[in-house]
DNA sequence: CCTCCACCGGAACGGAGGGGGA
DNA sequence: TCCCCCTCCGTTCCGGTGGAGG
């Protein structure tokens, strides 16, 4: 059934990129001066999720590494590395400079160590808006052999809190939108995965298309639904994907989205999570009061709050209401 | 319209944790 | 070994905001 699991799997990356050519020649146009040995123009790839941003990027830099040998490119995701010092031991890591980094590092030891590079470092900084501290960018900025793809879902607000002069330089970027994918592509998409991936036959183009349906334009979410329905299916022992196996795949891959998620909370924030998503909308105060009794060492009201915007972030719960009428409840019905 | 109240989130601080260097 | 310098997480403090109700 399942005859190459890796072309499922999330950060597979294709050999060949369909329906995304003008956004890939638009960023090949900013990076490609490094081929004659000119300086490359940082670039800020935008759209909502599951547009192909990352897969782009990451492609884009595979194809000038297989062009040229002097020059190095990391990939980085700021969701994981958040901090201004995870942030530059991956991007240290990435040109084999990471030996003996440690917290105990001089401030600017691990900026320095990237001054040092001698060849053109490109790096993909992605779901950059979740980097806390975007003063960093500035001192990225200032590194002559560095050039930066900056990836993110939602530009307006990602830099306003920044100041002029260092907004100006990032609105000089080269600025490559991404759009939702349409239906038909979204199909296509997945019918390359199908037949890298699964034995001939195993699924129709008219279950890709109710696939492509549910996905609205996302591609993660269509794979994602695709892989659990392929795996279902071998569970099952079929060698075919029914259209029962296939409409029960679409809650697993949303659990399984979730589950992720949730596997990556604290024990204390896991806890604020189980009362949102068991009791319901919930106001903050009452959600910190529950919190409170089922604790043996409850953190304070603050520090609810700061988990509540992260289970937000995360989206496993989402609120409405201003002010005192706010709620909190789990996204997704 | 104005005031109260709950909530929001920035800023500054402190302690724990962790490894290098004297 | 002790000291130092860092990060990370939570705390305290507080000004700002926007419904609800007089």
């Amino acid at each position: 059934m399942i005859h190459d699991a890796r072309v499922l799997q999330d950060d597979f990356l294709p050999r060949e990129v369909v329906h995304r050519h003008d956004e890939m020649n638009h960023l090949a146009g900013a990076l490609e001066p490094v081929v004659e040995g000119d300086k490359p123009q940082h670039a800020l790839l935008t759209g909502p999720s599951g547009a192909g941003k990352t897969c782009i990027a990451r492609y884009s830099l595979n194809q000038l590494e297989e062009q040229l040998l002097d020059i190095d490119t990391t990939y980085v995701d700021c969701w994981q590395r958040s901090t201004r010092f995870r942030v530059l031991s991956g991007l240290l890591d990435g040109v084999g400079k990471a030996h003996s980094i440690q917290r105990t590092m001089p401030h600017d030891e691990l900026l320095v160590r990237l001054e040092s590079l001698d060849h053109p470092y490109i790096v993909v900084l992605d779901e950059v808006d979740q980097l806390r501290d975007l003063e960093l960018l500035r001192e990225l900025y200032g590194i002559p052999q560095l050039t930066m793809v900056l990836v993110t879902n939602n530009k307006r607000d990602v830099f306003s809190t920044v100041d002029e002069r260092l907004q100006s330089r990032l609105r000089s970027a080269v600025t490559v939108r991404f759009d939702r994918y349409a239906q038909d592509e979204l199909v296509s998409i997945l019918q390359d995965r199908v037949e890298w991936g699964l034995e001939p036959g195993t699924i129709s183009t008219d279950q890709l298309a109710y696939i492509a349906d549910i996905a609205a334009g996302n591609a993660r979410d269509a794979i994602s639904i695709l892989r659990n329905a392929a795996r279902a299916a071998e569970r099952s022992g079929s060698d075919t994907i029914s259209d029962e196996i296939l409409r029960e795949a679409v809650p697993e891959a949303r659990a399984e989205l979730r589950q992720k998620s949730v596997e990556k909370l604290t024990e204390h924030q896991r806890v604020v999570y189980g009362i949102v998503a068991d009791a319901g909308p919930l106001s903050p105060g009452e959600i910190h009061d529950r919190y409170e009794s089922a604790v043996d060492d409850p953190k304070t009201q603050r520090t609810t709050r700061k988990y509540l915007r992260k289970l937000v972030e995360y989206n496993l719960v989402e609120t409405s209401g201003e002010g005192p009428s706010r709620i909190y409840r789990t996204t997704g019905g």
